[in-house]
DNA sequence: GGCGCTTTGTGCGTCAGCGTACATACGGCG
DNA sequence: CGCCGTATGTACGCTGACGCACAAAGCGCC
């Protein structure tokens, strides 16, 4: 049986049973808000087909998206940590479907497993850098560079080159007016990289976009990469030097 | 005896003193790097006195800082998550003494002490959040705003109203020019709120100075005002939607 | 006491993105 | 088929910050 999210399939078979024996198929669809900023976490989410964005709101400002999460990932890293408050919003971008668990049990088998924290563990690393270089890149770089980053990083996600999204929804990502992402948007459109017709966007050449995109896309994509997913052995890790 | 790092005093005493024999009191003085980006982490340091500031930096671009640490909190959160590869520069911003360990013996205790877990894990996630929202911030706010946040945040790390930093400095923490710092510097002083002379500063009205920054400083300052540090009976935290 | 370095202050042209307003296209539904 | 809401495109003045260049201090050091 092919497992569908890549956190989960790096785990040894009977953690992973485990969680299975709890975890539940929902299908989450575009718009719905998972978490909130203040209300507890209820649940895990563990996105298979889904990709959900991650948002801070500033009062007196738009959103701004810090974390997009598909079907490398998780939701309710907080849980992880030892505290059920949400910092941020949790949107569904993409509908599909993903596993979920009752806050409780996913504790509890947490606590158990070792291989799972080492899984999250090494998730919330990945997830700071993320982090980390969403907010250099939201300082420094123009719209039309992050907004080729940001269709990378969904097109990874979904594993799709075709996906749904408006125009305003993209400015909320990227913490911008509408009308620069029409703007950023058309200049792709022009040079052939994409195709945007009404809230269906196509990527016609990924090279293309990289090679438009600043770097903070592959920076974000090589921690991933060089991250030993599966049954590499971590123990050893810290130790690096050693050799 | 009173334990100078907030983080280590929220230990219970076994734990504590476990950690106290393999740690040794190092003084980090001005402009020193603690950690660069790619080279392996070689301690841990918990500072006392000190104040260090962590930097990205994104290629072509100059540094930005994503996150402030002083007694309130640690270095080397990769290692608590099971890599040695710190994403960020460490430059150590306040002259000052803080209380260090090599990897391998921290991880060692690490691994045994829960109450030491626990506590790290409060504060990675009270630094994602410090990271989220400084990312908002620099997007979102102006730079008199975020200057002002800044002095507030050193001020409450080194507990005192002065302290000494170059507007050159300022401008690389703020990700601006250092003309844009003397602007936003110069105007705070018209009104009183700080007084800066040749890398001297010193906050005149702590009140007025909050007046002035944005929301942000407060947002950071709650969460970690909020969360139970010490003997708190966190266990039962996760749960609490169960009752 | 004056030389030189570091730090701070000022000026000015440029530009990306804001904010707002308005114009056009698509597409489903009655 | 035509209406209407949603989605996209265009225009324009405004401003915060850039980027560069240059002027004016403080301060240490000989």
């Amino acid at each position: 049986m092919h497992i569908a999210n890549s956190l989960l399939a790096a785990l040894p078979c009977k953690d992973y049973q485990r969680l299975l024996a709890r975890l539940e198929t929902v299908t989450l669809t575009f718009g719905e808000v998972l978490y909130r900023p203040g209300e507890p976490i209820q649940h895990v989410y563990f996105p298979t087909d889904a990709l959900v964005s991650l948002l801070t709101v500033v009062e007196g400002h738009m959103a701004l998206e810090i974390g997009l999460v598909g079907r490398e990932g998780m939701l309710g890293i907080p849980l992880a940590l030892g505290t059920n408050d949400s910092p941020v919003r949790a949107l569904v971008q993409g509908t599909g479907t993903a596993l979920r668990m009752k806050s409780a049990p996913f504790l509890s088998i947490f606590r158990q497993s070792a291989p799972l924290q080492r899984e999250i563990h090494r998730y919330i690393h990945e997830r700071m850098v993320q982090i980390t270089q969403t907010a250099a890149c939201n300082r420094f770089h123009l719209v039309e560079a992050r907004l080729a980053r940001w269709l990378l990083m969904t097109r990874d996600r979904v594993q799709s080159d075709q996906f749904r999204l408006t125009q305003e929804l993209l400015g909320c990502m990227l913490g911008v007016l509408r009308v620069a992402v029409t703007k950023a948007a058309g200049a792709l459109q022009q040079r052939k990289l994409i195709s945007y017709r009404r809230g269906e966007i196509s990527i016609l050449d990924g090279q293309g976009l990289e090679a438009t995109a600043c770097r903070c896309y592959q920076v974000v994509k090589n921690v991933h990469d060089r991250a030993p997913s599966g049954h590499s052995n971590r123990e050893e890790l810290p130790v690096a030097a050693v050799a």
